[in-house]
DNA sequence: CATGGACAACTGCCATAGCAGTTGGCAGCT
DNA sequence: AGCTGCCAACTGCTATGGCAGTTGTCCATG
């Protein structure tokens, strides 16, 4: 997971991992831990003895574990101890369903603001995960994805909306993570789609990039068994 | 949650304001001091001069400014400050899309899990917002149109739902507080609304229950001032 | 008068220490 | 054996102190 390595440099949201406070560094560390599924859910942890195992004091540890409650991956008794929560399959379905809003409301803002600029950059990027598609590379399909999905989250420039999609994008790893056996091959669906989603952007049709945005995240949690087939129909006029 | 008084001074928490971590209660009273307007844009706050006003160590005061941090209503500046965040028109626009997406997903899942005596308390509070209509008793109808949307959320049983939707509630309040004069006369449009969401409820249908919410929210919105008229049409199909 | 540099007064950040409440287990009694 | 009560070892939580980086001010210098 190195830094976001992108042509331009643009997005730099991961700057000089040394120079980052502790805290925040102990806050991704116990994220990835938990996801990567290094500490299973119901494992108890201390303030005092992670601060111990990381070498630091148990002040980050504990703005760490803070945060981490508010994404709700662990959750901490008064008094009593703090757990990682477990993400039951049904948890992880509203997460997704979730995830799948944010998105679209995220696209709907990029639509109305994304310059050409960005523009140019996701069409790039289109490019990249064509070849990777072409190619079966996996692991560039899923960078480009996260460039992706990570420029239309900074072209919103809403804070609120960058910081929670950040949030529940671990949510999805650990859903990968679940998904058995091989992959579906639901890439060239996959590339489709996200070339709906930016000639929607080139329109500036916020409510069609919306559309697409979520019926995309709901299909692909739909391949990945996180979300039952057939979700419910949408279209209903008010 | 019986304890809402809601007196002119203080809005009361939701559980017992002393046993409430010192941090907890930082983070409350920090976030309503700034909804309120008592804490404007670009005040800049020092964690310690702050711990001191409130009789407290520095340790919850930061705590609180890291989570007014995540919901965006604080910016810090590594070693150089902490400012309340100027929250444009743009911005809370935005919030407030966001938030009517979410409230969307939430009453979408409430829809389909929500048992029989959570309606019927749904239903009592719609009896009390038609007295409260026709009275134009405004403080009745904001206390049971919070309890209405407290309701939902809580159906929900997501804490990760649960905790954004009330942040993004505090936006709300301040959007609230920024329009002029006197509120619209939208009260009789609000009930016939909120009727129109529980019948989608009682009739277990999430994405009708969902539109309709969702564009309740909108339409609020939009009479506030908080967004135009006219929004961008709804319906598309993928 | 204008300009540059150093010092003092901040700031956020972290480490240490100690508090109060909770838990688990062992001794002592029935 | 089975139950009761207490004590030590936890836990999260808060207070205090000090660190390094930033900023603003004041004096010396061109």
């Amino acid at each position: 997971m190195a830094a976001a390595k992108t042509a331009r440099g643009r997005i730099a949201p991961l700057p000089e991992e040394d120079s980052l406070s502790l805290g925040e560094r102990a806050y991704r560390q116990l994220r990835d831990a938990i996801v990567e599924g290094l500490l299973p859910a119901g494992r108890k942890i201390s303030e005092r003895s992670l601060a111990i195992d990381l070498g630091i004091s148990a002040q980050p540890v504990r703005e760490a574990l803070r945060r981490l409650e508010q994404d709700g991956m662990v959750i901490t008794l008064p008094r009593r101890g703090t757990m990682v929560a477990e993400v039951s399959p049904v948890r992880l379905a509203e997460l997704g369903r979730i995830r799948a809003a944010l998105e679209g409301v995220a696209t709907a803002l990029a639509a109305e603001r994304m310059d050409d600029a960005a523009l140019a950059v996701l069409a790039a990027i289109l490019k990249r995960m064509q070849a990777g598609t072409e190619a079966h590379d996996v692991d560039a399909l899923a960078e480009a994805n996260a460039e992706f999905h990570a420029l239309i989250h900074q072209a919103t420039g809403n804070p609120f909306l960058i910081r929670s999609l950040g949030s529940l994008q671990a949510y999805d790893h650990l859903g990968r993570r679940r998904a058995v056996g091989s992959t579906p091959r639901d890439f060239p669906k996959a590339l489709a789609e996200h070339r709906g989603i930016v000639a929607a952007l080139k329109k500036r049709d916020p409510a069609l990039a919306e559309a697409r945005m979520r019926q995309h995240i709901l299909r692909s949690l739909v391949t990945n068994g996180v979300l039952p087939p057939q979700s419910p129909r949408k279209g209903h006029a008010p």
